[in-house]
DNA sequence: TAGATTGTTAATCGATTAACAATC
DNA sequence: TAGATTGTTAATCGATTAACAATC
């Protein structure tokens, strides 16, 4: 695969991914770059050239073959290798994170939960029970796990992605509001949801301002 | 205030204000871009151009002080607003998003809770009982509701958004993975998780791959 | 004053949009 | 074939980075 790839463009691939996942469901088999981007509010030149950087998909004259194109996307985005994953800290969010359907539905597998409190360690969440944070590496190691989920608390967030130095972890989903170091070789994506809210309070104050 | 303000700088500005509270907690009172840079992994330049399109914050040969700045960002992004805010849809995601504390410290008031499920309805989370869906509009009025979370199933997404039409709402932070569209003069944030889900996988398997 | 650091203008870089030839 | 739509190159736009004068 090339290499020359903007983030801008695999963060739309997911997008793309599942306004496939509804077409397919509709049963629309073909779909042009001009209504794909209808329905996702992106130019369809846009939609072409983030395809293209990927090779050819399309069929000119024709559209894209919507399950053919979904399959391939799901490939490059690595939906493929059936991640392993594990999340820290079940309080609400990884409560939530536990039940959020969309993990299965794109081939990830979680198959580890841990906390740090007695009294959760041990209960069953969505069928899986909670491991002791203590044996993070031993149960990483165990079940090959390739992902790792943070959701404790933002003082622990640091301590526990260092622990994860040296183990089978490639990847870590940070939900913590702190924008921790990850060890050498481990990516880290920081889901920082006061982005989202912070640039809503933003624009709705700006709406209420002199010239609008 | 201006208006040529770039979505990315927007979405720069809660990182910005996150580093000033750990600077502030540790009893940092000035703070130079070159500090504040390292900190975030953000080219000092970058901080200032960004700072400079609200005006001038900082005090030149010596830095920014840390509580003006912070207090002068949280004013840019409306948290002095004081926004009245209700989540629908009281599954493991709203329970999660109901508990989240940075609503509370950012000063949104969550003062509305919505659930379809009888079961659920007249429950409290976290203080609060959750009201009935069919009271929606009742209930919005009532209490003055100008953002409203999504956190409804896929389904029920686009209906839930529909409803909020003509109410006091002036903003809606989606968590359901569509693309819904708003009722006009309604500002939307999609905060779709997969889209960082789906970056960790695309990077990590790029790391697997011939030339790395 | 000398040293440090901002705010701003200019230069560069990268991403999006437009245009169109290729071709189904 | 004629019409449609992709894939790709060129043009434009916008965001980041570099440089430096202003000034604390």
């Amino acid at each position: 695969m090339r290499n020359d790839i903007s983030q801008a463009t695999i963060e739309r691939l997911p997008l793309y991914l599942r306004t496939l996942g509804f077409a397919e469901a509709e049963g629309t088999e073909i779909i042009s770059s001009d209504e794909f981007g209808r329905r996702l509010n992106i130019t369809p030149e846009q939609i072409r050239k983030d395809l293209a950087s990927f090779g050819q998909f399309g069929k000119k004259g024709v559209g894209y073959y919507v399950t053919e194109l979904k399959n391939r996307i799901a490939k490059i985005l690595g939906f493929e290798n059936n991640w392993n994953v594990a999340i820290v800290g079940m309080g609400h969010l990884g409560d939530a994170l536990a039940h959020y359907k969309k993990i299965p539905e794109l081939n990830f597998n979680l198959v580890a939960l841990f906390d740090n409190d007695k009294a959760r360690i041990g209960k069953k969440v969505n069928g899986l029970e909670v491991s002791d944070v203590a044996d993070l590496k031993k149960v990483l190691a165990e079940r090959n796990i390739q992902i790792v989920i943070i959701a404790v608390p933002t003082e622990e967030a640091q301590d526990t992605v260092d622990a994860l130095e040296g183990t089978t972890v490639r990847g870590i989903w940070n939900f913590a509001p702190i924008n921790v170091k990850a060890p050498k070789g481990i990516r880290i994506v920081h889901e920082d949801l006061t982005v989202g809210l912070g640039s809503l309070s933003y624009h709705i104050s700006q709406s209420w301002n002199p010239e609008n």
